[in-house]
DNA sequence: CTGTTAGCGCTTTCAC
DNA sequence: GTGAAAGCGCTAACAG
């Protein structure tokens, strides 16, 4: 089928190109009865509106990107359904960038980006000090850093209260009477990681407990690292009660690991996730985890980004932290 | 930060814009010594190709489209990720679009997709009858239609060989022993459904064990209908010592309902799921899947894309079943 | 109310 | 080897 333009419609109808491109935007200074005519024709026609040639024109493209280690990651991909959606409230579509954690795959797609002229772009960056990020304050894009805080007072970020959540996770296991709490914690350069461990050692000291890192193991985010580590332990007899992981992706893989040694959760031990991903995904074992209780990162994300775009020459930046809940289904007893 | 053009570019360095662009594709009609000059000044001045325009010119924007009901949903993680990957090696982006399993949703995107001019879809529908198929035929869009084929015999498709699936699900559970085996059914209306089916009941046959209608169950894909239907079945005390599952998350969901009961996999029940998203997301159990074996069905997908797109005007259908097979874990005792 | 004109940034054809 | 000119389809500014 041959591609319907303007053009087409202005040769049927008789009016000018431009007076069907203001009619189909339906323009008030087109009379109504012309408008009507024109829609109909475009309408009959099929007309499907290039929007390649309107960004050009315009210098928007009416897309974002969402830039992130990897969209098959559960954390992810609610990430990028809660960002699709609040884009498409917005009359924006969003273009998918896996980084798969590799600082140079980030860069090359952050350029790719770019390259396809988005207006903002939601960013998980791989490193704390990223080229890319550096790259795209030179480029004047807006863009908004998100999961970790970032040193810069001029850079967007988004993230959870991610001290408060890991004092109200070792908190909540506290309260169940226990005392030996493991804590399995993120990679020692990711920002969440110390505050979330932060968290946890605030809740020890306002029960007494003496802290002891023993008890705090870093576990890489790759698959099977976690398993390794309780497999370790319980190899070890290493005595704890409770788990509170970095993230439920972490604590499922707990669950699995302890699965394959016999243990259970939560008759042999209590468990605290980060993240609440069952809100959207199903998990086999109900997890109590930490959420954001108001509004999510995704969606707030595209609010900034969409402020930023609206004020194209003199943005506000906006460092947000949001405010965290728990949430229990039954993985602490 | 201003934006950098051939212009610019042509401008700093005395040659035309025309010399300009041939040198930075490295045509070889331009002397090396130009290219390489051209080349470095783009370099420095930090130029970024805007694709909007030469996608205006060339007519590709090298970008795909996926409309699936909801990236969160593992599967289609997944496959997004899958897509996005092979996609890449392709020099193509993804935009992503979900419908939420809402026909009419379905349709405007489709509609999206086509005034972003994206080359090429990949298409999960949500009716077996869609308007959006229609759509994209009358547009001469290369599409591909994944995980449910279609009547039509020039309409691109991608499954797997889900009658072998559920087959060799069944058998597995048969092997061990197992003879009032529930099958948790998808929805009527996806012919996947009708195949895992028929593949349940061949296995059934081959083993001489009577097939009982009692023992398949409609379990919409929605969360928690699962749910209902294990608490009620065990409310009722209905005898089952196996469950071969339309796919992974329903698997997942009746773990979670069971666990809910007291009942455990596989002590108290074996469980076989379908799909395999297992192998890229850790799901707290060990379950035992059936899983496409050589390529993915994302890969496939981009492959027929890409072909249907590099033969413009007239492709060759491609209607393809992947074949599947069994990967144990442990959730069949 | 509608038409005219110009141009977004790139690629392609053809000429020199 | 390089330049000149045209045009992809749309929109914005201005004219009438």
């Amino acid at each position: 089928m041959q591609k319907v333009t303007l053009k087409d419609i202005a040769n049927r109808t008789g009016y000018t190109i431009n007076t069907v491109s203001r009619a189909l935007k339906n323009k008030n200074d087109i009379s109504l009865e012309t408008r009507k005519r024109i829609c109909q024709v475009a309408d009959e026609m099929g007309y499907i509106r290039n929007s390649v040639a309107g960004s050009l024109r315009t210098g928007l493209t009416l897309s974002i990107g969402i830039i992130a280690a990897n969209v098959s990651n559960p954390f992810f991909a609610i990430f990028s359904r809660e960002i699709e959606k609040r884009a498409y409230d917005y009359g924006y579509n969003v273009i998918i960038f896996n980084t798969y954690g590799e600082a140079d795959t980030e860069l090359k797609r952050v350029k790719d980006a770019l390259s396809k002229h988005v207006d903002g772009i939601v960013i998980s960056p791989c490193e704390m000090e990223s080229k890319s990020l550096a790259y795209l304050r030179e480029a004047g894009i807006p863009f908004v850093v998100i999961g970790r805080t970032h040193g810069d007072e001029d850079v967007n970020y988004v993230t959870a209260d991610d001290e408060k959540g890991g004092f109200l996770a070792t908190r909540h296991l506290i309260r169940h009477g226990h005392q030996k709490i493991l804590h399995l914690s993120g990679p020692r350069d990711v920002p969440s990681t110390i505050y979330r461990l932060n968290g946890y050692r605030k809740a020890l000291k306002e029960a007494n407990i003496p802290y002891d890192p023993r008890y705090v193991i870093e576990v890489g985010l790759g698959c099977g690292q976690c398993r390794q580590v309780i497999h370790q332990l319980a190899e070890n007899h290493f005595p704890f009660d409770a788990i509170f992981a970095f993230n439920d992706i972490i604590a499922a893989e707990a669950v699995y690991a302890a699965y394959e040694r016999g243990l259970k959760v939560p008759e042999d031990f209590s468990l605290v996730g980060f993240d609440n991903i069952q809100k959207d995904i199903l998990m086999s074992i109900p997890l109590d985890s930490i959420s954001t209780s108001a509004e999510s990162i995704g969606e707030k994300s595209v609010d900034i980004l969409m402020d930023n775009i609206k004020h194209r020459e003199h943005w506000a930046v906006c460092q947000e932290t949001l405010n965290v809940e728990l949430v229990t289904r039954g993985s602490v007893i």
